[in-house]
RNA sequence: UGGGCCAUCGCCAAAUGGUAAGGCACUGGACUCUGACUCCAGCAUUUCAAGGUUCGAAUCCUUGUAGCCCAGCCA
């Protein structure tokens, strides 16, 4: 139809012209991608990015996506890691189909790898100690030199490398090496380890093995094993890629699979370091990495962010491969766009002040007809009661307006949303001399839906009655990183942000009574709301803010 | 004189030698029974800098400058 905006959003980003290259030149005629992370800790925003990027361009060439645990490293796994990284995913919507696999499950492939490269005389067994290792291999700008162990014959290595997978060295005593380059300007193909001894029982294959391969030489087999096409990761894997394809081409794979790497997200405002997560968790300072302040997929999930709005995020980011960070007023906004016209739009009073009508029947109550949302239809109506007292938000009310102030004060009238105009007559305040009760005159006539025209008002306010709304618990979420100070201070300490939590003791519409974990809406001029999903230490219903809303008024304090 | 990568608006990010998209943020204004939403308008004479090639340069060349990554038997 508009074939303007079709042009603008179908502009390829680079790693799609990667693969339309390939195509093009028949180095694959279909595309796979994966999503190998280590079992090692939960996943977090910056995870969505490469997941719906593998999962996305998978989709858009009709190929396949892979889910893979890259489990090479014994000592950092656990089952437990496994299961939520799946769980993240599945939320996410990214689909691996049947195509659920463990790195692990190619240990004896990759062992055999290992055996080809021997007798290729690709790769020897060395004994240097750990700290030698480090001293042969040079530095950044110095060449490094050759291990005195280089030149075993084929027969040496094979039965070396046999008994280093019989169990017959201790962790640390010998490594399978690659015969590269000591002199390499490249300090990973500087013979690069390929497999190291480790007694040491892991999470699925437990005891069966007691060397495990590297990264550079497992990740490459893992790939070519599966098919994948192409192999994305991060930035800092550039300087892998020529060692990649070293054991591509050594392995002989006939069709071998190609690195792309791209530039890993940040946001602004938020920890996404897994050394600064654990110490906030550590210290207490969130309640753990599900804690709504974080940016775990978790505790976004918990805080109420849908899959949708992160997928919408992840889009609007896009790739490249400059670091750079992303404003966290875009995540916001996803959010905010998602749930616009999905949400009920309840009124929820978070800082209540009273507010009589002072000439409405004592007794009276109405149930006034309400829409869901007003610009969603489907939502439907609910009714909502009306009475004599009702709950304002303070700031509703103030005894001398600034100018530009269209709310309740002093002999000016208002409407209450979806009810009546109210003119404020008089106002008690407590000891303290903060305003406690308005009194107000209502006037009949003006009653919503009435068609009422006779006169305008300025400013509309919500409110809930008083005899019927439903105390519960309001949890306002503000980043956690401190904005003004930035993220490090001079020790490398983050700079916390103080109001990073706050908690208010609220009243809700009778209907948010009823509401069960995960339900989310709009509190009117609050913001979007969830209801906590995890047990908390209240017997009230807890509401976590998933998102305020823009402002453009902001009152003077 | 180690290697690799990168540099386009406050923040992301297009543009692939043909005269700087888009989004977020921000600023005006209109509308409003949510100061929200929506709508309309504005927001890079210029692409890190300086030279050069060209009819024409963000794109090519030269020389600088800034930032990121690499010396785990981690991934």
């Amino acid at each position: 139809m508009d074939n303007k905006m079709e042009e603008v959003s179908t502009s390829k980003n680079f790693i799609e012209q990667i693969i339309d290259k390939d195509l093009e030149e028949g180095h694959y005629n279909h595309i796979q991608t994966r999503f190998p992370p280590e079992p090692n800790g939960y996943l977090h925003i910056g995870h969505a990015k490469s997941i719906l990027l593998n999962y996305g361009l998978a989709q858009k060439y009709n190929g396949k996506f892979n889910m893979r645990f890259d489990d090479t490293n014994p000592t950092k796994e656990k089952t437990e890691f496994v299961e939520s990284i799946k769980k993240d995913i599945e939320w996410l919507g990214a689909d691996w189909e049947d195509r659920l696999f463990f790195a692990s499950d190619y240990f004896t492939q990759m062992y055999e790898a290992a055996i080809k490269l021997i007798k290729k005389g690709k790769a020897y067994v060395c004994d240097l100690t750990p700290e030698q290792i480090r001293e042969y291999r040079g530095t950044l700008t110095e060449p490094g030199k050759d291990s005195p162990y280089r030149d075993r014959t084929i027969e040496e290595n094979l039965e070396l490398f046999q008994n280093m997978k019989d169990g017959k060295y201790q962790d640390g005593e010998k490594v399978l090496r690659a015969k590269i380059d000591m002199a390499s300007p490249n300090i990973n193909m500087r013979d690069p380890i390929l497999y190291r001894v480790a007694h040491m029982e892991h999470h699925r294959t437990g005891n069966t093995w007691c060397i495990y391969p590297m990264y550079d030489f497992a990740h490459p087999i893992e790939d070519a094993i599966e098919g994948i096409t192409h192999s994305i990761c991060t930035l800092e894997f550039e300087d892998h890629r020529p060692l990649y394809d070293w054991v591509v081409r050594e392995l002989e794979y006939p069709v071998p699979p190609k690195q792309i790497e791209f530039a890993k997200l940040y946001l602004t405002n938020v920890v996404t370091g897994k050394r600064y997560i654990k110490k906030l968790v550590e210290d207490g300072i969130v309640d753990g990495w599900d804690d709504p302040r974080l940016v775990s997929l978790s505790a976004l999930r918990r805080r109420g962010y849908t899959p949708e709005a992160i997928r919408m995020f992840i889009d609007l980011v896009g790739v490249s491969k400059g670091n750079s960070s992303v404003d966290y007023a875009m995540l916001e906004y996803c959010i905010r766009e998602d749930l616009k016209l999905k949400k009920n739009r309840m009124m929820a009073v978070l800082d209540p002040i009273k507010l009589v009508i002072d000439n409405y029947p004592e007794d009276q109550v109405e149930y006034l007809e309400v829409a869901n949302n007003q610009e969603n239809s489907e939502l439907g109506v609910r009714s909502v009661p009306f009475s004599k007292e009702l709950y304002i938000e303070r700031e509703d009310f103030m005894e001398e307006p600034p100018k530009k102030y269209f709310r309740l004060f002093p002999g000016n009238e208002v409407r209450l949303m979806n009810a009546y105009f109210v003119k404020c007559v008089s106002f008690e305040k407590d000891e303290a001399g903060n305003v406690k009760t308005v009194h107000c005159t209502y006037d009949p006539q003006t009653k919503s839906g009435s068609g009422f025209s006779e006169r305008k008002v300025k400013g509309t306010i919500h409110w809930v009655s008083a005899a019927h709304a439903v105390e519960a618990e309001a949890r306002l979420y503000e980043n956690i990183v401190d904005e003004e100070k930035g993220k490090l201070d001079e020790e490398g300490n983050l700079n916390l942000n103080p109001n990073s939590l706050e908690i208010r003791k609220c009243y809700v519409e009778p209907d948010l009574g009823k509401a069960r974990p995960e339900d989310s809406f709009q509190f009117v001029r609050q913001g979007y709301f969830c209801v906590d999903s995890k047990d908390t230490n209240s017997e009230k219903l807890v509401f976590n803010r998933i998102v305020s809303l823009k402002s453009s008024f902001k009152l003077n304090k």
